[in-house]
DNA sequence: GAGCACTGC
């Protein structure tokens, strides 16, 4: 937040630097402030929380849960955690510990509370983030990320050096804040001094109230948890429906700019979409637009926001409007929780969203859109009001939004839990069938969890842990196929080829495939200079070991249209698991060349997803009736198919797509999973 | 022929 204050607006502004240690995920430190210019101390006493010091403390002394409900802006996030250490609550060493959803977030907010207790961070306030450790023995404040406090409590299952736990954004209903919420339910249970704050923007707060309730009879004085509302800062937002409903909610949103232009009412204007796709198609039409109407007065800035941009076109949404423009920022979902522009007048809210949605049958995860809820409308138009009082154009009918459920599925719901069955194992929860879920998951989810980790060998079976085997994968940072490729590399010998492909795949997208104009042709033509027969996955071995040993690294992933920042990424990963390696005692050592036994060891982590060429030209995969595609960015897609491959991921969009393959033989699967396969099947 | 958003001592 401090970060541009004193800028000479004629100074050019390196931001691609600047952002660069966040590693390229999409960040805004650029969090709306209307008091910056004000000392601190004016600035805390202004905001909404500060008002309710006294209530806070004494909920907080008589409750062993107290539910914080204020809309952004309340301040909640910076200063709760300020008035518990101001009144004493750390004491005995302990610690108060607060967790965000996200790794900017946890840096930001320790960074600026630091700044309000007058010390540098790291000391009495700190962070703690993977690959980013600021905290000291001594620190009193500690801003984490939740999948850190999951980790500390495999080897401190009752998290004793805490005093006072804050989850916040629990609105969000992450993954990771479902698993908390029901272990930190067990930790209250058995440390009654313990407590327990929850940090909340609009939700159904008497689902949760009941849930942390430990009172185990009707009186209400035996009550151990408690709500209290807090109000926001936020200004008014008038609403707007469409009469009839939007055959094309594109087209209807660049309708709606163009009207709101013409009006010639000022503001920027925010428009959520579901994808890439879609947001290029607006900026598109709209630079169309700008060739066909040179003349106009104020001009239109067509800005893209999703998180596949570089980090330099992120921030472009962030810049202040130059003169003479309107910035018309079209977002996906990045824009509603993760990032927040300012300057926003005008929301138009397309009504939908893009969600992935775990399917059991497959074991695929499918990319839907499907209609908003009420609380993500709600959400959208609040963009619209950070800084004066605006505007929100629903591209749906006010009768459709009255049908909209209450809130999206919480992510537990539609997920995939077989990382999260294996965490809950190695945090000595032995029936995960009973786990106190907040939303329980569908059944047949877990069942499919639990089978996938038995599969792994990662639970014998009486559903125990297996020794060192499963301990181990659990503490990897890694889904259970991959720790499994890792631990086994050790034991095969080749363990620092495996390390590379591991880094490599857990990439969003290394490649960079350019839109338009003959780079395109280009582009495809440098990425076939990793091409292998084995597949995908042994030609990102390959990009890898390029990047590693060229020279100027950024001009080479230039050259081959590889994205620098991602393969930056993969290095830093690659780096951290070397580290745990040495740790669980993996053996580090290089099978120098020997391609066979790399892909040996790779199947014997992907074994279960073998697919094989169907005589109707299609893949098949093992168990499934159902067609599987190669990706289009998969590289092996224009020659001879093979007959059975191992896949990496299967991802449900207008098909089947395999992703990340590798070319197998059937007796090569036989070898590496005799327990899951008989020739037979094969 | 095409992928929402995050995260892990």
């Amino acid at each position: 937040m401090t970060l541009y204050r004193f800028v000479n607006p004629d100074e050019k502004l390196e931001y691609g630097e600047e952002k660069s240690k966040f590693e390229g995920t999409i960040s805004s430190s650029f969090v709306y402030n209307p008091y910056m210019f004000l000392d601190l101390q004016t600035q805390r006493n202004k905001l909404p929380i500060t008002k309710y010091r006294n209530e806070v403390l004494y909920l907080c002394e008589k409750f062993q849960t107290l539910i914080l409900v204020g809309s952004t802006g309340s301040g909640k996030s910076t200063q709760v955690s300020q008035m518990l250490l101001d009144c004493g609550l750390c004491k005995f060493n302990k610690s108060i510990v607060i967790t965000e959803p996200r790794k900017l977030s946890a840096i930001t907010l320790a960074t600026r509370v630091a700044e309000e207790q007058n010390t540098n961070v790291g000391h009495t306030v700190g962070y703690s983030v993977r690959f980013d450790n600021c905290c000291q023995p001594d620190t009193k404040i500690k801003y984490i990320t939740e999948g850190i406090l999951l980790n500390e409590m495999m080897y401190n299952p009752l998290l004793v050096n805490y005093s006072v736990i804050i989850l916040d954004e629990i609105h969000e209903r992450s993954l990771m804040t479902d698993i908390l919420m029901g272990l930190i339910k067990k930790i209250l249970k058995k440390r009654p001094t313990l407590r327990l704050i929850i940090l909340s923007a609009t939700m159904d707060f008497t689902q949760l109230k009941s849930y942390f309730n430990l009172n185990p009879g009707n009186n209400p004085d035996d009550d151990t948890a408690a709500v209290l509302g807090v109000e926001g800062k936020c200004y008014p937002v008038s609403i707007y429906y469409l009469n009839e409903p939007t055959p094309n909610y594109v087209d209807e949103s660049i309708n709606t700019v163009l009207k709101i232009h013409q009006s010639r009412k000022p503001g920027d204007i925010l428009v959520f979409l579901t994808g890439k796709e879609e947001i290029m198609l607006a900026v598109n039409s709209i630079d169309d637009y700008n060739i066909k109407h040179t003349d106009d007065k104020i001009k239109l800035l067509p800005v893209p926001m999703h998180g596949m941009l570089t980090n330099d076109d992120q921030l472009k949404a962030f810049r202040p409007t130059p003169r003479g423009y309107r910035k018309v920022v079209f977002a996906t979902n990045v824009a509603e929780t993760s990032v927040t522009i300012s300057g926003i007048v005008h929301v138009i809210d397309c009504g939908f969203v893009k969600l992935k949605w775990f399917n059991y049958k497959f074991g695929a995860d499918s990319l839907i859109t499907v209609p908003i809820s009420k609380a993500s409308a709600i959400q959208r138009a609040g963009r619209a009001g950070r800084d004066q009082p605006g505007k929100v154009y629903r591209l749906y009918t006010e009768e459709a939004y009255n049908n909209l459920t209450n809130a999206t599925p919480p992510e537990i719901m539609r997920s995939n839990l077989t990382d999260v069955v294996l965490q809950l194992k190695a945090i000595y929860i032995d029936n995960i069938l009973r786990f106190p879920f907040l939303s329980p998951p569908p059944a047949k989810n877990l069942l499919y969890a639990m089978e996938m980790v038995k599969a792994l060998d990662a639970i014998d079976k009486y559903g125990n842990l297996t020794k060192d085997f499963g301990t181990i994968m659990a503490e990897l940072p890694l889904p259970a196929r991959h720790s499994r490729m890792l631990i086994k590399s050790g034991e095969m010998g080749c363990s620092s080829e495996i390390v590379c492909v591991l880094a490599m795949l857990q990439l969003q997208e290394p490649f960079i495939f350019p839109k338009f104009g003959n780079t395109i042709y280009k582009a495809k033509k440098m990425h076939r200079n990793f091409e292998v027969s084995e597949g995908d996955i042994l030609t990102l071995l390959n990009i890898f070991n390029g990047f590693q040993k060229s020279h100027n690294r950024k001009q080479w992933c230039n050259r081959f249209f590889l994205n620098y920042n991602e393969l930056c990424r993969a290095q830093k990963i690659r780096t951290h698991l070397l580290d745990l390696m040495k740790k669980t005692k993996i053996e580090i050592k290089s099978c120098k060349g020997d391609t066979r036994i790399v892909v040996k060891c790779i199947a014997s982590g992907l074994f279960k997803n073998a697919a094989y060429l169907h005589y109707t030209g299609v893949y098949r995969s093992v168990g499934i009736e159902e067609d599987l595609y190669f990706h289009p960015k998969s590289l092996l897609h224009y020659v001879n198919q093979p007959q059975w491959v191992l896949y990496d991921e299967l991802l449900e969009t207008t098909k089947l797509y395999i992703k990340n393959m590798m070319v197998v033989t059937p007796s090569l699967l036989l070898e590496v999973a005799p327990h899951y396969y008989s020739s037979p099947t094969l």
